[in-house]
DNA sequence: CGGCTAGATGGGAATGATTGTCAATCTCAG
DNA sequence: CTGAGATTGACAATCATTCCCATCTAGCCG
């Protein structure tokens, strides 16, 4: 990668608040509903600045990222700064992060043997956690 | 479930073209897509008829789907009707099915040791092929 | 401490995929 | 052949996300 710098990231107050945010979730919430509850607290916060915030956090790393299956994009603070992956619960979100090393170097092996470069996966488990089984 | 019946499925000149496309289709391709082809072929058919279509094929097994990382469906005819993964090229959409036992297995070990049940997943694999790298 | 400047903000408009609407049309069982 | 109900299509409506751009401000410098 050539030019990919952050390019001095400030610490303001908008991006202090949503991160205040996500700092207490525990789980994948949307930008919408970060956004929500930012201004529910009274931090008068742009829908863009949330938007933007969140895409900064999302490539210096600071937060992951989940596609849902209607295509909206979910955050939520990450833990490790190492590559995880997620066990999440499909009622209540609840997520479990999970590591899985055979996995990574299969799908590598894989693709190379396919002749396919510049690899990268998604993998993301769902299932009913068992607070939800009731 | 009660009622997910498929709820007997017309043969439409409509719904044949889209079929027709997506038998010569070898790649990952937008709804917006196959129905530019569609009708580039000159048969005139609808947008809104072309996502019915899909999304009835999909529901019945007879495509896959994959979500684009900018949230934007993809579909394919797929070969098996077993379970299966992808190997696409983010370039040109070409795709190799996959299969990955070792990762079904692992997955429903680690969501069954954490307490989860109704276990599924989702794991894509992008690269660059090699004909997209020259 | 005050000035400066590039990065940051806001909010409304713009985008673009997907879905909803509903009258007109067409498939196919009987 | 016919009627009932599935299907279609043109367009409006949604909705998340991005753009635009005038205005603001964090933080470096003197």
């Amino acid at each position: 990668m050539t030019g990919a710098r952050p390019a001095a990231r400030r610490t303001t107050r908008q991006r202090t608040a949503v991160l205040a945010v996500l700092d207490e979730l525990v789980q994948f919430r949307s930008a919408q509903e970060i956004h929500a509850e930012v201004v529910r607290r009274g931090d008068p916060v742009g829908l863009s600045t949330v938007y933007r915030s969140l895409a900064a956090m999302a490539a210096d790393g600071d937060v992951d990222t989940l596609l849902r299956d209607d295509g909206e994009s979910l955050y939520r603070r990450c833990s490790g700064a190492t590559h995880h992956h997620h066990l999440v619960c499909r009622s209540c979100g609840a997520t479990v992060e999970v590591d899985g090393p055979a996995v990574e170097s299969w799908a590598d092996r894989l693709a190379t043997q396919h002749g396919y470069d510049e690899v990268s996966h998604t993998l993301e488990i769902f299932g009913r956690c068992a607070a939800c089984r009731g």
